[in-house]
DNA sequence: CAGTATCCGATGCGATACTG
DNA sequence: CAGTATCGCATCGGATACTG
C-alpha cells in the first residue's frame, strides 16, 4: 500500500511541507518563535485551535525533534522549548510573513479582526522606552466590538508589560478609541497613528506625553516594516 | 456562522498559511519556481498528484495572482507563469527545503525513492560544460528497481539534456549502475561520486573522460550544499 | 496534450466534556 | 493550570474515467 500521506518524494522541500504545512502548525510554531513557552500561553496566540489539537502538534513537533519539553526534574509541567532546529525554523515562518504582508490584499487580514489576539500582540511587542518611567495605564475602547472584548487595558511598568480584560483600576494615563479595523491596520503598519488620529478613525485623550509617542511605544507587528507590494 | 476553514488570524503568516500550506501547493511552486511551464511538465515533477487536484490548484493560484496563463491571443493552451508575486515565493520554498536538507533525518527521504523523479531532477540540473563537445549519452540502471523503470538515459546535445524511459539507441558513453538510494544520496549531497565508487555502491563504465567528471556534470539538487546539521 | 467530471472514502479536525 | 478523551461530521483529495 503507497503512502497515502505524504508526498512520496525524498526532495526537502516535500519532506519538509510534509511536516510543517498541517493545519495550526506553522502559528503555533510563531508562537514559540515569538517566545511562548507555557501551553496556555501559547493557547491565546491560537485561540481558534482546539486544545486536543495544539497537544497533538506539540507532541508532533516533539517528536520531530524541534520541540523540547523543560526538563526540571520535579514532575511538574514546565513548558516548551524550540530546539536549535526549532529556532532555525524562523527564517521559514518570517519569510512566509513576509510575503504575506507585501503580497496579500489588505482587506483579507482585515476581514480577521480579533480584538484579543491584537492586544496580545501589542502587548507582546509594546515598547515601554519612550514611555515616562513610571507605571503607565493605556485603555483601549473599541466601540463596535461586543462589551466583553471592548475594553482593554495595557499596564507598562518597570519595562514589563500586562495587558487586562477587566478593568485594573489604576488611574488611566492615555485613552484610545477607534474601531478595531483602524487600529489592527496600525499595528500591521498599513497606515499610522497620525495619519488614523487626522482622519478621524482614532481619538487619544488623556496625557500628551504619551498620546505623542504612541508611533513609537506601540510596537508593531514584525512585518509592519515589510513594504507592501499590491495596491488595494 | 464563523468561517470554519481559515484561521480567523489578521497575521501575515496566518493569511499566508491558509493558502499556501495545502496539500501539494508549496510542491506545485517548486516546479513553477524551477522552471516548468505546461501543465503536463508540472504533472511530472508531482507524479502522485491527481489532474483533477493540480488543475484546481493552479487556478486557485491564479485567482491569487501568484499564477497567470501565459494569454497568447490564440485559444490553444500555452502554459502558466509565475507572475512577480509568485517568483517572490522563491524564498519561501528555498528556506523550507533548506531547513529540511539540514535537520530532517536523510532515512526520511531515502525512503522516499522514486526513479523518474530523480531523473528527471537530474535532466534539468545536468552542467553539459565539463562534456565533451558533442552529443553524450548516459544510461543509468538501478538493478533493484522493477523492468519499467529501470534503465534510463541522458541525452546530452547542444547544451540541451533529454531524458529517455527508453534506450533511444544512441551509443553509449557512460553506464551507471548501483542502487537508487545511492544515486539519490548522491543528489542530495549527503554523499559524492567518489565515495559512492570507492564503497563499490556505483559502478561506472565507459568513457574515462565521462566517468572522471561525472561529479561535476551531474548538477545536484539545489539544496545539496546545505550543511546537515542532524546526524543520522 | 490539457485538462474535467464524478464519486466516494479516509481522516483531519472541530466541538464538547472531562480529569489530575 | 495543563492537558486528555470521545464523538462525529465535513471536506479534502485520491481514484478512475472521460472529453475537446
Amino acid at each position: 500500500m503507497t503512502n497515502t500521506a505524504g508526498y512520496g518524494q525524498f526532495c526537502p522541500v516535500a519532506m519538509a511541507a510534509e511536516v510543517l504545512c498541517t493545519r495550526w502548525t506553522l502559528l503555533v510554531l510563531r508562537e514559540l518563535l515569538a517566545g511562548s513557552t507555557r501551553f496556555n500561553e501559547i493557547r491565546r496566540g491560537v485561540p481558534r485551535m482546539s486544545p486536543a489539537l495544539l497537544s497533538k502538534r506539540l507532541r508532533e513537533l516533539e517528536a520531530l525533534g524541534v520541540v523540547a519539553r523543560a526538563a526540571d526534574g520535579t514532575g511538574q509541567p514546565s513548558g516548551y522549548a524550540l530546539t536549535e532546529a526549532g529556532r532555525d525554523l524562523m527564517p521559514v515562518v518570517s519569510t512566509m510573513g513576509a510575503w504575506g504582508q507585501r503580497w496579500l490584499k489588505s482587506q483579507l487580514s482585515l476581514s480577521n479582526l480579533d480584538p484579543a489576539l491584537l492586544m496580545w500582540d501589542m502587548r507582546r511587542s509594546l515598547n515601554p522606552t519612550p514611555l515616562p518611567p513610571r507605571r503607565v495605564t493605556i485603555e483601549f475602547t473599541y466601540p463596535e466590538v461586543r462589551a466583553a472584548s471592548r475594553c482593554w487595558w495595557l499596564v507598562v511598568e518597570d519595562a514589563e508589560t500586562d495587558l487586562c480584560a477587566v478593568n485594573p483600576g489604576f488611574d488611566v494615563d492615555l485613552y484610545v478609541t477607534g474601531d478595531l479595523r483602524t487600529m489592527t491596520a496600525i499595528w500591521m503598519g498599513l497606515t499610522t497613528v497620525r495619519a488614523a488620529v487626522a482622519q478621524q478613525l482614532l481619538t487619544l485623550t488623556g496625557d500628551r506625553v504619551v498620546a505623542d509617542c504612541m508611533q513609537r511605544w506601540l510596537g508593531l507587528s514584525p512585518f509592519a516594516g515589510e513594504a507592501r507590494r499590491i495596491a488595494d
